[in-house]
DNA sequence: GTCTTACATATGTCTTTTACACTTAGAGGT
DNA sequence: ACCTCTAAGTGTAAAAGACATATGTAAGAC
C-alpha cells in the first residue's frame, strides 16, 4: 500500500465548507439527567422532558422519541419503575420512579462525570499553556 | 394508544443484567485531542495514536482505523495538511500539520469544552445537594 | 358540534459516531 | 526464510443520536 487514499470520507456535517459544528457534549448525558431528576421526586415522561434542560444544559434538545425508549430500557434493567396514573387528570400518564439500583447507577455516573471533568480540565490546561 | 409497550427495546450493553457500563466521555473527543497535539508540533498518525491518551485520558482506546479516517476528513476540510515524509527512516509516514483554520477550530473546541465543564459542574452540584 | 391546540406516549427510520476485525507493506532481527 | 514492530489503511457492524410521524385525551375557540 502506498500513496493516496480512497473514497468513503467520513462525513462531519460541515455547515458551510470549513465550518464544522463543534458541540462538546457528554455521551448519553440524558441518562444521568433522568436519574438525577427522578431521585428528587417521581414524575412522568413529559415532565422529565421539560425539566431536562435544567440539569443537562439549556441548549440540549432532547429527542422525545428516544427519551421514551431510554425510559423503557431503564425500566427493563430495573433502574426505574413505572405505572400508569389513572388518577391524574388529562391524558394517560406513566409515572416513573427511581429504584435502589437506579440510585446506585446515578452514583456511578456522578463518579464517571467527575473523572471526565478531570480529563477535560487537563486538556484545557494544556491548551492554555500553548497560548495563541 | 393505551397500556403496554412493544418490541424494539433500545440496547444499552449491560455487561451483566443490571450492570450498565458507565463511561461519561465527551463526544468526538479525539478530534480536539488531535488538534491540540498537532498545534504543539507536526507529527505522523502513529505518533498521534500513542500520544492521544496524554490529552484525552489514559483509559481511552482510540480506534486506529477511525483515527486515520478522521485525519483524512480533517485534511479534506483544510483543518490539517499532510505529506509523505520519504526522509524519515522506517515505513512510509504521512506527517500531519495544523493549518490556521485548524488552530481556529481548536479554539472553538476549547470554548465548547469550557461550556461542557460548566454544565457538568452544575449537574454535580445538584447531585451533591440531594445527598445519599 | 367540529376544529384547533396542548398534553402525553409512542413507533419508524435514517445518519452519525464508535467498535471490532482485518489487510498491506517496509525495516530489522534471528 | 521467518517473525515482529512500525505505519497506514479498508470493511463492516453496532451503538447513539436526529428527524418525522402516529395515536389518543382534554380543554377552549368558533
Amino acid at each position: 500500500m502506498r500513496r493516496g487514499y480512497a473514497r468513503g470520507a467520513r462525513c462531519r456535517s460541515p455547515v458551510r465548507p470549513g465550518h464544522w459544528e463543534v458541540r462538546a457534549r457528554v455521551e448519553r448525558f440524558v441518562e444521568p439527567a433522568l436519574l438525577l431528576l427522578l431521585r428528587e421526586r417521581p414524575m412522568h415522561g413529559y415532565e422529565l422532558i421539560e425539566r431536562i434542560p435544567e440539569v443537562a444544559g439549556e441548549d440540549v434538545r432532547v429527542d422525545v422519541g428516544n427519551l421514551y425508549r431510554i425510559l423503557r430500557a431503564l425500566e427493563e434493567e430495573g433502574i426505574v419503575s413505572s405505572e400508569w396514573s389513572a388518577d391524574l387528570p388529562g391524558p394517560a400518564k406513566r409515572t416513573y420512579e427511581l429504584t435502589e439500583a437506579g440510585s446506585r447507577l446515578l452514583d456511578r455516573w456522578a463518579e464517571a462525570l467527575r473523572e471526565a471533568q478531570r480529563v477535560v480540565a487537563g486538556f484545557l490546561r494544556r491548551y492554555e499553556q500553548g497560548g495563541r
